[in-house]
DNA sequence: GTTGAGCGTT
């Protein structure tokens, strides 16, 4: 019952994974089997956490021995409220083993309303393409592939950029893993992207010429005063103006006036 | 203490 995900995956050969979405924070296995294993036999139950905090992403993964009783949880547990939140159940796709669930198979042995677009919640299907994977990857060549690996990654770093900046702001530190033997892909994604950046699109919706990189890896000296402002303004861009003004405008401090006179 | 589109581990 808690032993879920903690020897990986036990035995995966003929079994259906159901991802379970818009779950809280706080929900765990345990939580979800009681309720996936009233509908169901069910084999395993893993929820991916973080790896640095541990905390729950969201979502869950529910192993079901038999894709009837799969499909059944599905449409039950669908819309649920756990915990205060309704969850979202569906078939995982992305999964290691990638469940052979076939266009209408599911539907097909089931026909309980010739469909279930009215059924409950008609949210659209994303990536209906997954099936095509291997037949791009036989068929394209290796750098497509590449490059979308590349992707998957980079919407995978999202989590940890979010966290990351949660748990420490000194972002210009540039903490490198290397040496701890799991750094390359790592610096290869922080490489592709950081030059993706500089050269595709440097900034957005912020067009500041005083911060332009060739300005600043192009300090030109020829001015000592126009230099001299630039920097002070770049080392201290609000610790020299509004300190300044309002100081001098807007507190004159209550005390000075009083014993100034 | 917080967050909310999505796709997974020993």
């Amino acid at each position: 019952m808690s032993h879920f995900g903690r020897s990986g995956p036990p035995d995966i050969k003929d079994t259906y994974s159901l991802l379970v979405l818009n779950i809280t924070f706080r929900t765990t296995a345990d939580d979800l089997f009681p309720l996936f294993d009233k509908y169901g036999k069910v084999v395993d139950i893993f929820i991916p956490r973080d790896r640095r905090t541990g905390d729950s992403r969201g979502f869950a993964f529910v192993r079901y021995k038999y894709a009837d009783e799969a499909q059944k949880a599905v449409e039950k547990l669908d819309g649920r409220n756990v915990d205060g939140r309704d969850i979202m159940v569906q078939f995982a796709k992305y999964g290691p083993n990638a469940e052979p669930i076939r266009k209408g198979r599911i539907v097909e042995a089931f026909p309980k309303s010739r469909g279930r677009s009215r059924s409950r919640s008609p949210r659209p299907r994303y990536r209906d393409d997954y099936r095509d994977r291997d037949h791009r990857r036989r068929s394209r060549s290796r750098s497509r592939d590449r490059y979308d690996r590349d992707r998957y990654d980079r919407d995978r770093y999202r989590y940890r950029e979010r966290d990351y900046r949660h748990r420490s702001r000194s972002r210009s530190l540039s903490p490198v893993y290397r040496g701890h033997g799991r750094g390359r892909y790592d610096d290869e994604r922080r490489r592709s992207r950081s030059r993706s950046f500089e050269s595709a699109s440097p900034v957005r919706g912020s067009p500041s010429p005083k911060r332009s990189p060739s300005a600043r890896k192009s300090p030109t000296y020829r001015d000592g005063s126009l230099d001299y402002s630039q920097d002070e303004r770049s080392q201290s861009p609000r610790s020299a103006s509004p300190q300044g003004r309002a100081a001098a405008s807007r507190s004159p401090s209550p005390r000075n006036s009083d014993t100034d006179e």
